[in-house]
Order: C-alpha cells, then structure tokens, then sequence
DNA sequence: GACACGTGGCA
DNA sequence: TTGCCAAGTGT
C-alpha cells in the first residue's frame, strides 16, 4: 500500500474546496451592485427579482459594468416589471438604450418583455425555457438560471474564461477552448448556491484575477491555481489573433432650422445601428479617398465643414467629415423629421451621431441615458 | 465557424 | 495614438 502522493494534485480532488473557498470570498468581498441581492440579503430571505437578473444580465452583455448602472436605474425606475416594458413602445425603449450600444439588445429585450407578457407574465425558470427568448443565449440563460432560479447552470462569461484558463494552464486558445472551460466550471460549481458561485466567478476576475497585473497575493484560490505557478498568470488565457480593423470614410450633414431644430431620419430595423435616429449621412466607403466632401449631401445648401469626428465601431473605424448647414425650409424632406427644438437628447441617438451632432452644434448634447424631462 | 454588432476606459 | 478589453447573441 502506497501513501497518498500530494505533490502532483489530481484537478478535481477538490472542486466542493474550490467553490467553498471562492464562495467564502464572497461572502466577505462581494461588490453591492444595484441589481444584485447580496448573501446576507438573500439569509433575510429577499429572493432576486427575474425581471430585474435579466434586464441586468442584457445590459451586461460585453459592457462594463459602471456603464450599465446608470441605464438600469433609469430603465427599473421608468418600467419597474417585465409587464411596464412590454407595454412601452420600441421607440421610447430605444430612446432609453441610446448610448448603451449593441442596439439589437434593446430590440430583443422589447421583443422578450411582449413574449413573456403576452404569456404568463413570468419568467421560465430552467435554462432551455430561458434560451428560446429572444437575446437570451447560452451565457443570459445560465446565469439567470442560477441566480434567479438556483438552478446548478454553468455560468461561463469572459471572467470566468479567465478565471479557469488560468486555475488549469489552459494552453488551447480562446474560443476553442470554451468546451473544456465548460467543463471544468460543470465539476466545480455549488449546487447549493449556484448563484453566488457564478457571481463570485465573475467578481474574481473583475477585481482579482484580472487582464492585467492581477492581483494573486489576494485571491482565495491561489492555492488551486496552476498558472502562479508558471510565474506569468497574465499570459493566460491564450487568445486566436484578431484580425486588423479595417477604416471607413464618410460625412454627415447637420441641418439646422431657424428655431433650432436638426434634420433627422431613422436607419433601417437591422444592421449597423438599427432602428436607431441619425443625421444624414453619406455612404461610409472603405475607400481613403472616398467622397467625403459636401457632393453627398441630401440636398442642397450652404454646408459648413466643422471638422472630423472619429469613431471606433466592433470591426471598424470611422471617420466622419461633418459639416452643417442654416436652412430655411420648415416642412421635413421626405423621409426626414425634425427634432423637437432644444430636445436632441430625446432622441434615440447613437453616440456616433451625438457626436456628429456636437461638432456642429458645441454643447448641444448630453452622455448618459435619455431621461425625460418634467 | 465566421462575421456583424457599440461604446468607453485604460496602458 | 493604438490596441485591448468588458457579465455575448444572432445569423
């Protein structure tokens, strides 16, 4: 008989420790977050609102989150259950999303909120019912599955990406390594608190196992951890290469009527910006010598240039000639609609054309979510 | 699997 | 300035 060799440590002799540990550092360093109901809350027995772990877990898609928390506020106060939103209209639902970006998020979560209003009302409370709604995908499912529901759902976001590649020396480069992360999340999780196992994950690597420089002298699983012991935990997880960002070309045309209102029009349902307002425009071209002068613009008049606004989109760069104009016509073009004079930050305006908007228009226009005046 | 899809912060 | 990164989903 052998004694039990402790210098090489099988990977799962201690997932049930590795989840106690993790979840013991959340107890004591959890983040408050506005969305989320704390451990002590939850032994008080307050139970996480659906409504609210899904419109949180939306807005969380690949944005951070001190962006989010100033939208989900405005959004919870505004439309306070998942019935509220389905009775807005799209417009004023995308006039609230303006400037939170992914704009077919804010399609899904209105086409969501009708379905489930149009239903029962409630929420599915497993993983595959969550899946089939609109904007729910494989990450949104699991973790409302967990933190709402308590249901055992592998939670795997970017943090957690991080987190396991660098717990197991994960060598297979991001996104093909996503299996084996999934796996191994699948052993270690908590069946007993599924939710706060996947939001201590993801606080670990928002604040301790980082991109860069994280900080292992703090982290509760350094003892579990096979990359401290390469010496370079940052080198994990390895990455594909992305491909190059390509740049694009265009101008925008800033109308502005005599009491002040801007020319504005409505960009198709789908596609870059969808269903989002916008100032004229010309074709964005990949060309560095495309048309950028005022030969593009919707009509004629005395165009102004007011300089060049640079804009960097998912999988490309912009830049946008912008010039303006005084007209003297007050009946909109056809397919054109005036602002409400003095309201521009009414509209449901994507940060590009915001900025468009203040190159010709300095101080014109406010960051932040849409709120409505009294 | 590849690609489209926003924005702001940080080194 | 440039590139990377942040609680991904839909087609």
């Amino acid at each position: 008989m052998t004694p039990p060799d402790h210098s090489r440590k099988p990977a799962y002799d201690s997932g049930t420790d590795i989840a106690a540990r993790l979840l013991g550092w959340y107890d004591a360093h959890h983040r408050d977050l506005p969305w989320r109901v704390s451990p002590r809350d939850q032994a008080r027995g307050v139970e996480p609102d659906p409504y609210r772990v899904w419109l949180s877990e939306v807005m969380l898609q690949q944005t951070t989150v001190e962006a989010v928390k100033a939208y989900f506020q405005a959004f919870l106060e505004r439309w306070p259950t998942v019935e509220a939103l389905g009775a807005a209209s799209s417009d004023d639902v995308m006039k609230a999303w303006a400037g939170l970006g992914y704009y077919s998020r804010a399609r899904n979560l209105k086409a969501c909120a009708d379905q489930i209003t149009s239903q029962d009302g409630r929420f599915p409370d497993t993983e595959a019912g969550l899946r089939a709604l609109p904007g729910i995908g494989a990450y949104t499912a699991a973790a409302i599955a967990a933190i709402a529901f308590k249901r055992p759902a592998a939670v795997v976001d970017g943090n957690v990406e991080r987190v396991v590649s660098r717990l197991f020396s994960i060598e297979t480069p991001l996104p093909l390594a996503k299996p084996e992360i999934r796996a191994h999340v699948e052993k270690m999780l908590s069946q007993e608190r599924p939710g706060d196992f996947a939001q201590a994950m993801m606080d670990l690597g928002a604040t301790i196992c980082t991109p860069r420089r994280p900080r292992c002298m703090l982290c509760p699983l350094r003892q579990d951890c096979s990359a401290i012991l390469s010496g370079d935990p940052e080198f994990y997880p390895v990455k594909l290469a992305k491909p190059e960002k390509p740049s694009r070309r265009g101008a925008a045309y800033v109308a502005i009527r005599h009491d002040g209102a801007i020319l504005l029009r409505k960009r198709p349902e789908k596609g870059l910006l969808g269903g989002m307002t916008e100032v004229p425009t010309s074709d964005w071209t990949a060309r560095i010598d495309g048309a950028t002068g005022m030969d593009a613009a919707p009509f004629s008049a005395n165009w102004r240039p007011c300089g060049i606004i640079n804009h960097v989109f998912t999988h490309f760069a912009l830049e946008l000639a912008v010039y303006s104009a005084q007209v003297d016509f007050t009946v909109a073009p056809q397919g054109f609609f005036w602002s409400r004079p003095g309201w521009i930050n009414d509209e449901a305006l994507p940060t590009v054309m915001k900025k468009a908007i203040e190159a010709a228009m300095p101080g014109s226009t406010q960051k932040g979510p849409h709120k409505r005046k009294a």
